[in-house]
DNA sequence: TAAAAAAGATGATTTAAATCAGTTTATATT
DNA sequence: AATATAAACTGATTTAAATCATCTTTTTTA
């Protein structure tokens, strides 16, 4: 179906678009920029406000999200280093696409929007990163867009376990900051659908389970899941 | 739920990113570009395959979509005058993220990718005019990843329908190049069900169905419906 | 540290929608 | 025009997964 589990997130970038701005450039990104501290459960963002900030990330674990009554629809979970907002910079329109909230205590350096989009316009090389990273998010949301669409309960929740530890914590064992609760809303699934499904991984030695510790024991396993469906 | 249905397709816009290229460039662009003929049913690119060319669809009506098996996942469809395969430029991945196939005898004008990244590298009003380009289509991907996951088949099909009244046909009448099988592709529901829900949306009064033609008659009825999931 | 609240867990029931099995109508092909 | 093939349609059945109703354990807070 998909091998390559890369539904949750985007890969974490190893070089910054910041590098590509001359010094004037990033003179003016830090004269128009603060530094917000966000605890867990509050709103970095949110969906339909007006957007006058790009929102990068520095610190912390957030979910991105589409607002729904009952239930929201996670469009990506984003960790450190990376920007997120970016698609609500495009002309026509000013309102954040969706609302952003952290998993953890974070921070987010808030850039100033019309700074953003002036060094966009006189700045080919860094307008070119940009549109990499917004292609990169693309491939990602398509990946999710077919989990969830496409995929059954099991098919998802490997996918998701998968692709926390590759893309994320970048280890076969990890502490998940997510209550049962949260891991049903970005697998998309009722939180009791979760957890019959996190005992049948653990039934099955597939994964190890302690609280808020996840252990892969069988990666191939999981990964065939995933790809099956 | 969401009252402007953006599900199906990106708004056709009123202006060509092309008219922000210099002479030069534009001669480039023209000098390493082809103007080709696809017939309904044909592939015009291939998901996976090696992405030489950018797309611009100068004619016709095609559909994007992941390949699946059993079902494809219909990403969006695109009129005339749009650009498809805008995510395959970034760097890291030179494959494209899904297959195009028109509804309708196409015409697409294929430019070389290296020409396009080149101009991109070199104009930053071109690449910030791509970035809204980029931005619009994930606007409209998230509004479609919504409608297929938290809506169910009567908003889904409601919302379809709306949505290429209002975006592709911009007339409340419209004759529809697919069949009741392309219809279920794109609502990502089963043909059984578009042709029950149709027959359903007919019994109501909601619309007139005659062969290929559909005649809304109580557009709010059906905006209401889309809204409510 | 006791009480309250939240999170985790389990089995039974319901439900939305797919699948299946078949018929009818339309379109294409010889 | 006759046949073949595909599309449209219909009712019955199955199924995946949500919801519901409870209960237990853990965490929070008064």
């Amino acid at each position: 179906m998909n091998a390559y589990p890369n539904s949750c997130v985007v890969r974490t970038p190893e070089d910054s678009c910041f590098d590509l701005l001359t010094d004037d450039e990033k003179k003016l990104v830090d004269d128009n920029m603060v530094e917000v501290h966000y605890k867990k459960g509050e709103i970095i963002c949110k969906q339909g406000s007006f957007a006058s900030k790009i929102i990068y990330l520095s610190e912390g674990l957030v979910k991105v999200y589409l607002e729904g009554s009952p239930k929201n629809l996670v469009l990506t979970i984003t960790p450190k280093n990376n920007m997120v907002g970016l698609p609500s910079i495009f002309e026509g329109n000013n309102t954040f696409l969706y609302s952003v909230s952290p998993y953890v205590d974070s921070w987010a350096r808030l850039i100033d929007i019309n700074v953003f989009k002036q060094i966009l316009k006189q700045n080919a090389a860094f307008a070119s990163k940009i549109i990499d990273i917004l292609n990169e998010n693309t491939a990602q949301a398509y990946g999710r867009f077919f989990c969830l669409t496409r995929k059954q309960l099991h098919g998802r929740m490997a996918d998701i376990l998968m692709c926390l530890s590759e893309r994320i914590f970048k280890s076969l064992e990890y502490d998940l900051p997510l209550s049962r609760n949260d891991l049903a809303e970005l697998t998309g699934m009722s939180t009791e659908s979760v957890i019959r499904l996190v005992k049948e991984f653990k039934d099955d030695r597939i994964i190890e389970v302690s609280g808020k510790s996840i252990r892969i024991l069988d990666p191939e396993r999981l990964r065939k899941i995933s790809s099956v469906g």
